[in-house]
DNA sequence: TCTTCATTTGAACATCTGTTCATATATTAA
DNA sequence: TTAATATATGAACAGATGTTCAAATGAAGA
């Protein structure tokens, strides 16, 4: 039987899965904040928020990186709402705004941990 | 004060936060496994291997996907040890290797929902 | 106002990633 | 053995991604 015009070879299996699959629209905001997650230099930064709140170039020292490679970065988290910002005069604090994201870390810590 | 050659403001925090820092090896198998689930087509795949397991042709009916592309994303998820697969006949059945990662799914899956 | 400094931005670049296409492997049935 | 079929693989390509560098904001202090 074809779906979609690929021969499958168990017609019954494939439309339940496909009854059970989430919407396209919510695999892709799924694979959103797995891709915000999935660089070192990125999850590095997340897990140093962890901690505490940190200025921009705290952050830059923390990962050893230039300051507009760590902004460049923190636009793309603070887009997905994965961080937030507190303005102190000239320093900007940045925090996470997420709890699941939270949730998602500590539980894959826990993971390559044992 | 200077740390690995970058300015930053407030050193106390930077060296705090520097101690609850996992090790770099462990934040390079963290984002391995964010990233195998930050594709959309790949994470469609563990999606659909969630609710039963599934030969490969039948994995590229349920993405719309050619046989070629899937195979293609199913032997990173293998080398990860995401999946595993078994063998009846010329037939390879593939299924979740992983309950951290089917952890890691159903609370991205609570958070995209919520 | 002018200067300093933290942060942001945009363009350029090299690298990485996912798909396609053609081909190879491996198992079954004839 | 030969043909058919499920899966795997390698090269090639286009598109995405992260960093760098130079320049622009914008707030604070002189």
């Amino acid at each position: 039987m074809d779906i979609c015009g690929i021969k499958c070879i168990n017609e019954t299996k494939v439309k339940e899965t496909l009854n059970f699959l989430p919407a396209n629209e919510d695999i892709t905001r799924m694979a959103d904040i797995f891709k915000a997650l999935s660089d070192p230099s990125r999850l590095k930064i997340v897990l140093a928020l962890l901690t505490r709140e940190h200025c921009v170039c705290d952050i830059a020292a923390i990962c050893c990186q230039t300051d507009s490679a760590i902004s460049h970065q923190l636009r793309i988290l603070r887009t997905l709402k994965i961080v937030k910002t507190r303005r102190a005069g000239k320093i900007i604090y940045y925090s996470i705004d997420d709890d699941h994201v939270i949730a998602l870390i500590n539980m894959s810590l826990h993971h390559v941990r044992h």
